[in-house]
DNA sequence: TGGCATCAGATTGCTGACAATCTTGACCGG
DNA sequence: CCGGTCAAGATTGTCAGCAATCTGATGCCA
């Protein structure tokens, strides 16, 4: 577990739940690892109350586990929980994406268009972790477009729970993601047409959903003795 | 604030949480209302640590609203708050309302109607905040149906919001609020026809939405103020 | 060899105390 | 009478330490 923190030494719970949580949606550190309290109080330079409370937030937000006496670990989800976090966004995105083209203006347009420009630029320099993470923020940015405070805040933990999906089911390793789906919808958001906008999320969706691999795997650690015995 | 407690000394936080939040939907405590860690760890007989562990949860649900360095406050959502809690369960419930009528199953129900029964001697009683708090539980039942964890979680947590808003916002106080659409839901779903299930949802949230006076109210220290500058 | 009790080490759960911050009310000058 | 300043009290934020619990390794016995 390796959480680069460039943080001032005196942060607040909420910095370092941030902290964590980009270290865990860039894929820096895996599903199923342990976040011991000592150990990250010791990288962020605070003390263990403050570290309790941003793993009680990220408990919140899904994106990690704890178990009463056992401690904290980067959540994991399982194939049920990867098929209901794109179920549940399929149900909420669409409309809300029309809503954003409805009330769409030039700078929150440009805006959309930087981040996925951002994107691109991850992709390029091959950081995968990184492209999954902007492309996260994108779709958080369409649900502020459409001015729902509460939606928002959904979609921005779904978003960051199918970052972990992404990691752990994504079929094509190096497929081109989805950058067309994403410059067609900003079109259509751009020009404010609604049922259109609405249309192209709710496939940008089906797709995402479509290309993961929901087969049953193993669990990490049975998979790393499995792969161990065969090479032997 | 009278919060009584009838939990055993040593308490978990989320018994305390337990304990809060349903004093909270049951509106024996007010929106607005100052909720100070030393009194509730007195009430409850346990530590700060654990009250402010329960008091962090009900911040992520929007039950409770946290300042930093000023404490814990009941939640007092404004209209706008309001109107989105209900759009947002607007876009998420009809939907579940039919999944549930898919799989509905003879005990599931049956205990749809034991909700619904108690929800009706609340209101004969005359405990509206407990009628309010038992039709809550209504919809969370429907969800649960639907085998959906996530979506329940959401809608559980918008549930909760409903009533503190139902608390601030009801137009007509001693309508009979809606056992009938209840009861027309309940049949839907208990014969299997999703499409009217999730018409009758829709309908349902919208009516809620629309029994709602959404005129914006003077904060309550002020209206009081003016009560008594008018009465004077 | 395989299963089970036991124990040391590591880690979390919780409490009490202290520091930092905010609120309230009195005081004071205009 | 009004506004501003200051100090006391109340409340939250944080830390360090200890008790409770879990993990995993060791040794024992069938």
């Amino acid at each position: 577990m390796t959480l680069q923190s460039d943080l001032p030494a005196n942060s607040s719970s909420e910095d370092i739940a941030g902290a964590l949580r980009r270290s865990i949606l860039a894929h820096r550190v895996s599903p199923g690892s342990r976040l011991v309290e000592d150990e990250v109080a010791d990288i962020f330079g605070v003390g263990r109350s403050i570290v309790r409370m941003a793993l009680q937030s990220l408990a919140h937000e899904g994106l990690v586990t704890m178990i009463r006496n056992r401690g904290a670990f980067v959540a994991d989800p399982g194939v049920r929980e990867a098929r209901e976090v794109f179920e549940t966004r399929a149900l909420l995105e669409p409309r809300t994406a029309r809503s954003a083209a409805e009330r769409a203006t030039a700078p929150a347009v440009s805006r959309l268009r930087q981040h996925i420009e951002a994107e691109h630029r991850a992709l390029q320099t091959g950081d995968l972790g990184q492209a999954v993470y902007l492309s996260g923020l994108y779709h958080v940015a369409i649900a502020e477009m459409a001015d729902q405070t509460i939606i928002s805040e959904i979609i921005s933990t779904l978003v960051s729970r199918s970052s972990l999906v992404v990691a752990l089911y994504w079929s094509r390793p190096r497929a081109l993601c989805e950058s067309h789906a994403h410059h067609a919808l900003t079109d259509a958001i751009a020009t404010g047409d609604g049922a259109r906008a609405e249309d192209l999320m709710k496939g940008h969706l089906l797709d995402l959903l479509a290309n993961l691999d929901l087969r049953e795997r193993q669990p990490v650690g049975g998979s790393l003795r499995a792969v161990l015995s065969r090479s032997s």
